[in-house]
DNA sequence: AATAACAATGCAAACGTTTTCATTTTGTGT
DNA sequence: ACACAAAATGAAAACGTTTGCATTGTTATT
């Protein structure tokens, strides 16, 4: 006699003196079983200690209640406020997330695509619209619900919600040359893979080029995404005879980098030299100085994605593609000013 | 005729000229089918466009490949090193990391825990050691492997890696006291729910007693994880008359918003008011000045974690309980120094 | 009170795999 | 070539649910 590990939906049946279609409707479809029957099966649940198999549900081809997410890294703190609203808000919905990590790697990435379809998620979140062909075309070729977060384009091949990362560029860059500055180096990560950064900087360039302002090679700085290489890439910079008055990080970890680097070396901001972020993550308007940034509302990104994901799953459209942008704004505080003359 | 949506593994088998069972043996075992057939179906797979279902194979009693992880929160660095690490070793392993997070509520926090067992995970990862008494009696009626992360106890009744808590509470206070400060104010998290802070606050405090240090009530502020509202709430405390030398923090990220406070109120730190965290988070070397804090490796914590959770699921060893503590280790830097006089 | 309509339940067939056991194929030693 | 062991494969039963259809129980209508 093989005493069985765990109660299943016939142990409880049996217990509550009903057929397992009774139970499994109970789950199911509450309003089609009679509250009475309803309490007995509940009591005979407690008392069994069971929990529902979802996987026995899935593979009926019904819902596995799970949507998949991909991400670069869970490493920062770009992505950190995006994943959690986008987590509670398909939370609320009833999904679980299953979560998978790539490194930026667009290969890793494929493989982690399949992987979860392997456990057939019903929907899939992804960071960018960078990606590989064979990661669209599988996408497609499911059918499966996907949104990609954090960068709007009008154009792309799934649903996608984001800042205008090309906007957000551009606006940065504006201000900089608005309040005069003449003399600015750029401090970007590297753009390899990282859509989000690369529009960030088109945007700025595309400023520079139409009002004339050229940036030296050699004031066109790449750092990976931290304080610490940020305040080392940037002070040979800063302690060169030719010095910009002005520099613009590619995200507010790298402002804050090239603050330190600045201050470090004694050099006030804003006084001596501006320095502006992209992206305004929590902190970085009480920095000392705070800092001059573009707000991309991330949380807000990540709960409209997850609203868009269970619309696209819930819905009746098929291959329905959604596109939000979200708004982008100039936060201007006191890490710019005009320049030391 | 009723088109199928999706290959299944009978399709593949007709294509390849195998049965099922072939194929099935393909992926599992690959050892046992000849590399000709292994050939045949791989082709097979690829044309048919084939993605194996995870829940038909969880179904027969077997290996879900998921490993759930529940946290407080996704949304602050605390936690991200961490779980980026533990996601990292348990990918490595093959399993893919179901998400869940709570929010601090432990009431939350058996539902999610209800939930990923409904999906089957195979183990799963805490955080912290302040759990619903039904929370643990669940893990261990249904014999889930498990580990509590990111505070070490000797008593336990799961699985648990991380600092000692306690220990770094002490050493910390230690440092401040042996520098010379005797004037020192304690700005903490909440400790309802979270005995990482709970336990360092104790530390603190127990060196305090023993050393006749006394707090007053009112140097003792509570604030939540952010560097915005421990500004806020140290700047009343700054600016009065009697002030404290030096300030512990519950972790780094309130450790920077003192000392913003500080600077903002011209108060030059360490010079007039020494400020320590605890966490040594990345960045905090990297401020200025450069934070003294003590070192919890995060990510040694999560690796280990992984580690021991792939171990607990793979591992002979029935109901095997494992503990491991992390040292901690007193970061000196520029933030503390001998009171002011 | 008889019947129609409907709600609640049960039966049994699916769902897509894995695995045991039996069978066939292949390889080895003579 | 032959016998035999070993390896590769196939057939079929299981895994724990859900659901369409049939059946039974209940209420409303006349």
């Amino acid at each position: 006699m093989k005493p069985k590990k765990y109660a299943d939906i016939i142990d409880v049946a049996n217990q509550a003196g009903v057929s397992p279609a009774t139970v499994s409707r109970c789950f199911n479809h509450p309003d089609k079983v009679r509250p009475d029957t309803r309490r007995r099966i509940k009591t005979a649940v407690e008392s069994t200690g069971y929990i529902r198999n979802r996987a026995a549900q899935a593979i009926h081809g019904r819902r596995s209640g799970t949507v998949g997410l991909i991400v670069p890294t869970l490493d920062n703190a770009i992505f950190s406020n995006l994943i959690q609203a986008f987590s509670e808000q398909l939370n609320a919905s009833g999904f679980t997330m299953l979560v998978a990590t790539h490194g930026y790697d667009l290969d890793r990435e494929y493989q982690l695509l399949r992987s979860l379809l392997e456990h057939r998620v019903e929907g899939i979140g992804l960071i960018g619209l960078d990606h590989k062909e064979e990661t669209y075309s599988l996408i497609e070729r499911r059918e499966t619900p996907s949104v990609a977060m954090w960068n709007y384009r009008p154009d792309t091949r799934i649903s996608c919600v984001g800042a205008d990362n090309y906007e957000a560029g551009r606006m940065i860059a504006r201000h900089i040359l608005d309040i005069g500055h003449k003399r600015v180096a750029l401090v970007f990560p590297d753009i390899e893979g990282n859509d989000r950064a690369a529009y960030r900087l088109k945007g700025v360039q595309d400023v520079f080029d139409e009002q004339k302002i050229d940036v030296p090679k050699n004031w066109h700085l790449h750092t990976p995404y931290s304080i610490k290489h940020a305040r080392r890439v940037c002070t040979p910079l800063l302690s060169s005879e030719d010095k910009p008055t002005a520099i613009i990080a590619g995200n507010d970890v790298i402002a804050q980098g090239v603050i330190y680097a600045a201050q470090a070396l004694g050099f006030k901001v804003p006084n001596r030299i501006s320095v502006a972020g992209i992206g305004d993550f929590s902190g970085s308007a009480h920095l000392l100085p705070s800092l001059t940034t573009i707000r991309l509302r991330s949380n807000k990104v990540g709960q409209t994605a997850g609203m868009i994901l269970d619309k696209l799953i819930n819905g009746d459209q098929e291959n329905h593609i959604e596109r939000v942008a979200i708004g982008v704004e100039l936060m201007q505080r006191q890490s710019t000013a005009h320049p030391f003359t």
